[in-house]
DNA sequence: ATAGGGTTAG
């Protein structure tokens, strides 16, 4: 019996699969970036002072009006120059409400929370602690240092509330991570009779999402006050309505999200954003694009932005859709967006996601003193996941040298970079260095990283030994870590410890309960392994299909698995059996051990045969122009088969052949994997 | 005067 199945990844309904293209787009296919492009990266130069600053400042040359001093206050701040201002302020007989707001601000941009004290001092000793406008923004610039206590005081010794008061409030509570606290004072501010405006129905929704630690009950916040906001009719006003879209997409209630959008009366770029980034985050970047193309063409009058194209490219990422990604490229470059750090930060990882490390580093080499600790980041995983270990590490001491702090992130990049490559000792030192050096305590992804990297290259003991050692409790994270590593060395003990953990802790996620079955069958252990496929069944679980896919002239195709054959798969299928009769003629023998099915030789190597990536490959073999790289996409690891096949063909074929898998990438060339066959 | 969407790991 033979699993095939062809399908396009375009609308079922055109008869040829159409391309993501859009008119605007169409440009020529632009690979690199060139770096004249990036000049507005560069920082703009400084404005020059305040000129008569120094002289006013002297006593004896007192200004003749009041209003002088206000003014000079007011440049000073909006200068940036919180310093000279506040050295003003004791000689100021009588600053303005504008004077003090320019201050807060100025606080703000300053990110100096020791002004801050100052400024709050004079004006309340002026008498402004009283005043609901400048209170809302004491609450906001408190907020923002996230002050929660002190913002509550404003709040609480201002006798006349007024609805941006209780909003201010109510903003920094849902922003700083106080769900709860934020819940509770909305329901003050409905029991006081307080009459809401749409902000404040956007900040108790934000609220809800920020509860999160319960997402049942989050769900049910969400639902009360949107039949609040339904009740006094705010539903339909664009924020509300978008706030709304949001809350249910973080929530997971993807679908319903989508329908609360169409049906939106009307939809701003923040609406189309904020939908889109829902279908790119929830690994669904099919939608993701065609919802951006639907965009262009239902609504010519919204310009997308920064936001936007950060989710569109995340969207090319997550497909590896390069030819779409370079077109979406020109695009940011034609609307200078390269000149918004988040968006070439995006570009590099939908660059590495797809493959082509070397534009990445491109645009990475071209953003010269512009860089955040997330372009290295990025482009530190992006040797890591390539298999470029020795790379990865080199960068991040660049970016030491480079005056850049490291983050958590950071350190899952380079530990997951040490442990592609099998650099035990590295990756032990480069853990020990993140907890004293750089001062960051370990997560359990971190410590994930570490049974990764130590179990994989056959330390269990060590493995384990990390795990007892933690000072946290180990997530499903750390024994799926272990149990991979089981996988590899077919221990069936800690095998099934760490299963005892996993099954409690994801019950619902089949790939543990495979990857024991796989275990069992290795070590021949038939009645065992059958039990656990009973499980699976008893649970209702589904296993994930596996699905590989590829671009060819812009259009995607992808390859899962199924019990039939049709027309398209002839040509692929007999392709797929001329390679591997002449592999056998070399010494090829299929590896149906990975085949869990009590079925004889011949069948199970049918079922190898009907692997998606190698249904893939061949089609990549007959629809690429020759010389061109056949890149590869599939969403579970690659089996043992598929990589010796794929091996093979690349040095027969004498085609190079990039595989990204759900962990890595794969670089077949020549016969040769980059991954010297350890992944 | 307060407002809604986005960047890196696995």
């Amino acid at each position: 019996m033979l699993f095939y199945a062809f399908k396009t990844l375009s609308p079922a309904s055109s008869p040829k699969p159409s391309s993501l293209l859009f008119s605007d787009l169409m440009l020529p296919v632009l690979s690199p970036m060139p770096s004249s492009h990036l000049h507005l990266l560069s920082p703009s130069s400084p404005k020059p002072l305040f000129r008569s600053f120094s002289s006013l400042r002297t006593p004896s040359q007192t200004p003749t009006s009041v209003n002088n001093y206000n003014h000079l206050i007011q440049m000073l701040c909006k200068r940036g120059n919180l310093k000279q201002a506040l050295d003003l302020l004791p000689h100021e007989p009588s600053p303005t409400q504008r004077t003090y707001e320019a201050l807060i601000l100025a606080c703000v941009q300053r990110n100096s929370p020791g002004s801050a004290a100052v400024v709050h001092r004079h004006l309340s000793d002026d008498g402004f602690d009283q005043d609901p406008f400048i209170s809302t923004k004491l609450v906001g610039m408190y907020s923002h240092f996230n002050a929660l206590d002190d913002a509550r005081n404003v709040f609480d010794k201002t006798s006349q509330k007024t609805i941006f008061l209780w909003n201010a409030l109510l903003r920094a509570l849902a922003v700083g991570d106080e769900g709860e606290e934020a819940l509770l004072l909305f329901r003050d501010m409905v029991l006081v009779g307080i009459e809401l405006d749409s902000c404040s129905y956007s900040f108790a929704l934000k609220a809800c999402v920020a509860l999160r630690s319960c997402e049942v009950s989050a769900f049910e916040r969400v639902r009360e006050i949107h039949g609040h906001a339904l009740r006094h009719g705010f539903n339909s006003r664009v924020h509300v309505a978008t706030t709304l879209v949001d809350c249910y997409a973080k929530l997971g209630c993807v679908s319903y999200a989508r329908r609360l959008f169409d049906r939106m009366l009307a939809r701003n770029v923040v609406s189309w954003s904020a939908m889109i980034a829902c279908y790119a985050k929830s690994n669904n970047p099919f939608d993701a694009l065609k919802l951006f193309e639907e965009m262009m063409v239902l609504e010519p009058d919204i310009v997308p932005n920064s936001v936007t194209m950060v989710s569109v490219l995340q969207a090319c990422a997550g497909l590896a859709a390069l030819g779409q990604g370079k077109i979406v490229h020109a695009y940011v470059l034609r609307r200078r967006l390269d000149s918004i750090l988040s968006v070439v930060n995006a570009l590099i990882t939908m660059y590495v996601k797809c493959g082509t490390l070397v534009s990445a580093r491109r645009v990475f080499d071209g953003m010269n003193g512009r860089r955040d600790v997330v372009s290295w980041n990025s482009m530190i995983s992006g040797y890591g996941i390539h298999g470029f270990g020795t790379e990865a590490i080199q960068l991040y001491q660049e970016m030491l040298h480079d005056g850049i702090a490291p983050s958590t992130l950071t350190f899952l990049s380079i530990l997951g970079a040490c442990s592609h490559v099998k650099f035990v000792q590295q990756g032990k030192t480069l853990f020990e260095s993140m907890i004293k050096e750089h001062g960051i305590t370990p997560r359990a992804e971190h410590y994930a990283c570490m049974v990764d990297l130590l179990g994989r290259a056959g330390q269990l003991d060590e493995a384990i030994k990390i795990i007892e050692e933690m000072r946290i409790e180990p997530g499903p994270t750390v024994w799926g870590s272990l149990l991979g590593a089981c996988r590899i060395h077919g221990h069936v003990e800690l095998a099934e410890r760490a299963c005892s953990h996993l099954f409690e802790l994801e019950p619902m996620n089949a790939g543990n309960y495979v990857l024991l079955a796989d275990i069992y069958a290795g070590a021949k252990m038939w009645e065992e392994m059958i039990n656990v496929k009973k499980l699976v069944e008893t649970r209702g679980l589904q296993k994930v299909p596996g699905c590989s896919w590829i671009e060819v002239n812009r259009k995607m195709y992808s390859f899962v698995s199924v019990d039939f054959m049709d027309t398209h798969t002839e040509e692929l299928h007999a392709l797929l059996v001329q390679i591997v009769r002449e592999m056998k003629g070399k010494g090829y023998i299929p590896n149906t051990d990975v085949v869990l099915y009590d079925l004889d030789q011949d069948e199970k190597e049918q079922i190898l045969l009907g692997h998606s990536e190698k249904l893939a490959v061949a089609f990549g073999l007959i629809n690429c122009r020759r010389g061109e790289v056949i890149r590869i996409t599939k969403n579970l690891r690659l089996c043992e088969d598929c990589h010796s096949v794929t091996k093979f063909i690349s040095k027969f074929a004498r085609r190079e052949i990039i595989v990204r898998d759900v962990n890595r990438f794969h670089h077949f060339r020549d016969g040769f994997c980059s991954c010297s066959d350890y992944w």
